[in-house]
DNA sequence: ACCATATTTGTACTATCGTCCAAATATTCA
DNA sequence: TGAATATTTGGACGATAGTACAAATATGGT
């Protein structure tokens, strides 16, 4: 890690009062869950999440062994949870009537958890996922597993219900619809500020309020586009909103 | 760096030609933005860029004296060609008469240099492209500044130049949809794999030609789509794109 | 209070990191 | 060619990485 924050402050000094260990397994995942989704993870060292854990380094391979399994543990923490928060809403988004409306409830139960999820503490949606952006940006190994066994059943399942409202675009092109939707939330998670900057200040990238109202309207809007193959195929109404292949 | 793929090969024991150092500097580089671009900044030693660039881990000290210094010439390697052909290339969107092909050329006009620049080593645009991607997540300080000195002047006027195609959405709106495309771009080089996967090899993420027409395609109608405010202004024809805030 | 167990501590090990430097070698130009 | 310069080499430095381990301490059941 190369910033260093100047501590918390809060943790005080020990001794004064006996809160010294209520849960040390828990404070190191926390102090490692937030560092990760900061700065990286091989920016990242165990000795810096033992300090601001308040723990010993060697209390970290203690508890999880090594610093790849502390990573895992912080995955499995929240891809449960996580999931089946995207499935009840999945659910619920399905039952919706309206063919318009029931696209973008689909697409809000995908984006929604990935901001409020996170079993207990506030803003663990928003982290966990701001640490799943750099986690697929830096590759590592352990990741990579947890990811495909873990995401790729709900990711076929929105995908479904997606296709469902749109039977007449191609299963490949939601694919690589619902890729972007991801890789825009990332992204979004990541570089919040770049909005603000751009916007010269007329937009705040960190309200995630905002941000989601954003991203659901886009990516209704990109989903409903007609495909690429037919030039105007004018499902039911729906402007001509592509092609041409102007320019090059 | 933790993997290792047993070396190139073609690099030949030395010794038989001549073909020794014609440009260590060059080779550097190229070996440098191959492995960060693969592994990220973090991941990546000086010892393994000299190794893979046949060199000798002081010569990297001597030619760019720090790491951060090497990264820093790779940027300003590719960021002036990168940005001339956007520039090049958006004057002639904007001269597009249909407003509607004209907002596409904008949108190609933004990501095929992404793809094609590169001052001349084939791939050299997707590489550096993806290298932006990874360092955004990583958030080097060296990048960050280059990046906000280097880019935004280019981002701001491709953000006017898709206003004056669409004049009744909002600055900000446009903003966070543009902001939404570079994270579909840099996600779709991070993670190419993933859209096969999901697609169940009925698509190819690697294929840029192909992933370039979905991005296009996607974002064109993203940025058609009805502002926040409004629920149903219909600007000119577009079916009702957007709202209904169903769900929760 | 006692013992068995769980946890924390402090330290040490080896490996590798980025960077430095003096000596060796290659290159260039008068 | 010979001198001046540019580049490459190999080794070294201190710092820090992940992990291991024995000793110290806290905890919970009886």
């Amino acid at each position: 890690m190369v910033r260093k924050p100047a501590k918390s402050g809060i943790k005080a000094d020990a001794k004064v009062a006996s809160t010294r260990k209520p849960n040390m397994r828990e404070a190191i995942l926390a102090a490692a869950e937030e560092l990760f989704s900061t700065y990286g993870f091989n920016a990242v060292s165990v000795r810096d999440i033992a300090q601001a854990a308040g723990a010993n380094p060697g209390s970290v391979t203690y508890h999880f062994k090594t610093k790849d399994g502390l990573l895992l543990e912080i995955y499995r923490r929240h891809c449960g949870p996580m999931n089946r928060r995207r499935s009840e809403l999945l659910a619920a988004a399905r039952r919706v009537r309206d063919l318009q409306d029931r696209l973008e409830a689909i697409v809000r139960a995908y984006v929604l958890p990935a901001f409020t999820s996170g079993s207990d503490l506030a803003g663990g949606g928003t982290r966990f996922t701001r640490l799943r952006a750099i986690m697929s940006a830096e590759g590592n190994e352990v990741v990579r597993k947890i990811i495909a066994q873990t995401f790729d059943d709900t990711s076929h399942a929105f995908i479904d219900a997606i296709h469902e409202s749109l039977p007449h675009i191609p299963r490949t092109d939601l694919v690589w619809r619902g890729h972007f939707l991801l890789g825009a939330l990332y992204y979004t998670l990541v570089t919040p500020e770049r909005v603000s900057r751009l916007s010269r200040g007329s937009a705040d990238g960190t309200d995630a309020g905002h941000a989601i109202e954003e991203l659901v309207c886009a990516t209704v809007a990109a989903l409903q586009a007609a495909p690429l193959d037919q030039p105007t195929p004018v499902p039911r109404k729906a402007a001509g909103v592509n092609p041409g292949r102007a320019l090059t």
